[in-house]
DNA sequence: TCACAGGGTGAAAGATATTTTCGAAGGCCC
DNA sequence: GGGCCTTCGAAAATATCTTTCACCCTGTGA
């Protein structure tokens, strides 16, 4: 693949979380797209249609997938996004990581490649799902939430960051409990699904359950269209950052499913202050005896 | 692009000088367009028309004489124009986060906040440590790896990468367990202590027993004064972010700490490619099932 | 190899949005 | 007050966008 997108922010970074879902001919008009928004946002569905050799249906499908409700709005975004870039170009290179890379070297990329992707990850989340998703843990009888892999990770950081503000939260990585648990569930309760993949059947199962029983299901994934998401009340979209043999995909989304799993826990704590406050402060009093205590760290 | 707006003065501009050859409605449709661009564009003639109270004729009108050829351009410059205005106004993220920031201000801030500390861990993060470290991890007979807490995931993720690329590696959350699994170290051995604070008691004394056993250790922690360096063969300082009420540096230390984990990672896998490939395709081979087989769409 | 299923695709019909036309209303000078 | 010009909006005409639907390709199983 030698797809040459310049950090042109959101709109590559969608491309990349999408592209797997795409046709062929979806795939060229996106590629025209995040390739020269400027001058695709001066023509219409039939000439962008005409330029890509496909059919203004493929346009408007491919507009629908990028997310937004028609042509229209897509070819609006496209002269706001040329307009921001043309007003401050940074264009940083990136580089994939290889196997001959001298230290300096990969720790640079990869610093960058993880600050691309923070950025890519914020501006493409759908703040109206964040905020439905933040409402409905914030008032949860109780919280499940199912990962496998490296996603079990940010289930487990996810519910650590609840129960320290006073949430009933529980982690979920072996499958069968999971399902279990599952049927406890009832409206008013929240399930949580993580995976990057979107169809990781050991974390879609315990959540179809928990949308059968009534609990407000949410799914952090890289696949918006994945199955998961037929039993997701929201879905929260976490961006997909350019891949490299060394480091893939798979493994690279933990840095965007953790900022999610922040953003969710500060929302959170912010509609639960008065009882979140407190219990941060008593978390910490807690734990401050099993630090030797050395120097002044309690800062 | 032909048209250049140099500022966002550029409209209010043209308005002022068209202001006198333009008749009562259009001054009212161009009164609105220069007081809210970025509203404006999301309207479309009719609905612009209705709210300036004309109609749209007036409205394309007034396009004409702001030199654009209908509404639609007018339209799309609009649009441009808004996202330079934002774009120009990056907006106060350097605020800590507050109790009552609204959703898409704590999703900036966020963002920001975990993007300055990668580039302040990267920055700080000493070379020839990482590489001792990395030589160390990557010829080891077998790495156990001790986090408690929020560390205890750093921990974990470690592990998980290690052993997808065939090195064998443990990580302990449990302090009896570290340490009774300590003893069994000898040299050639690597333990890795992750702490933030560098004074986790718990963390300390299966590194020191490790030590004592002639393993070489290595302590990923943000205070390289902390009592665990003591015991640290390699020290690998993470970078301590701005801390606030509702985001202390306990908990986001974690993103400093993948990304040493991370290079780490990549080091090793670089230093042992010729073992570190094969089974990171393995893995995904063995995972691929898992996943509900949906589509497959050649790239 | 063939028949079949199922999604991918574009032509054209259908729906919207934009532009133009045109007549009416208001105002100004004679 | 009447002619004449300007302004204005309703509605027709056009351009643009969206949806539908039948065809086609591709992969699959007999």
């Amino acid at each position: 693949m030698k797809e040459t997108f310049s950090g042109s922010g959101a709109l590559a970074a969608k491309f990349r979380t999408l592209a797997p879902s795409m046709t062929r001919s979806m795939h060229r008009v996106a590629e025209a797209v995040a390739g020269d928004p400027a001058g695709c946002a001066k023509l219409t569905v039939t000439a962008l249609a005409t330029r890509t050799g496909t059919s203004e249906a493929t346009v408007v499908r491919t507009a629908r997938l990028l997310g937004y409700p028609g042509y229209r709005d897509l070819r609006l975004a496209l002269a706001a996004l040329a307009a921001q870039q043309a007003a401050g170009a940074p264009a940083a290179v990136t580089a994939n990581i290889a196997v001959d890379d001298p230290l300096p070297s990969v720790v640079a990329k990869l610093a960058h490649d993880e600050q691309q992707c923070l950025a890519d990850t914020a501006a493409q989340l759908d703040l109206a799902q964040l905020e439905a998703a933040v409402g409905a843990l914030a008032t949860a009888r109780r919280t499940d939430v199912y990962g496998i892999g490296a996603s079990s990770l940010v289930a487990q950081d996810l519910v650590q960051k609840l129960l320290r503000i006073g949430r009933i939260a529980h982690a979920h990585n072996d499958p069968h409990l999971a399902v279990t648990n599952a049927v406890q569930l009832r409206p008013g309760d929240v399930a949580v699904a993580i995976t990057h993949s979107g169809n990781t059947h050991d974390v879609i199962e315990p959540l179809r359950v928990a949308f059968d029983h009534g609990a407000t299901t949410i799914a952090v994934t890289g696949r918006p269209d994945g199955a998961v998401t037929q039993y997701a009340d929201h879905v929260l979209t976490t961006s997909t950052s350019r891949e490299s043999e060394l480091r893939p995909a798979a493994m690279s989304s933990r840095t965007s499913q953790l900022l999610v799993v922040d953003c969710l826990f500060i929302g959170v704590a912010q509609r639960t202050y008065d009882t979140a406050a407190p219990a941060l402060s008593a978390s910490y009093e807690a734990l401050a005896h099993r630090h030797t205590p050395r120097r002044n760290h309690a800062r």
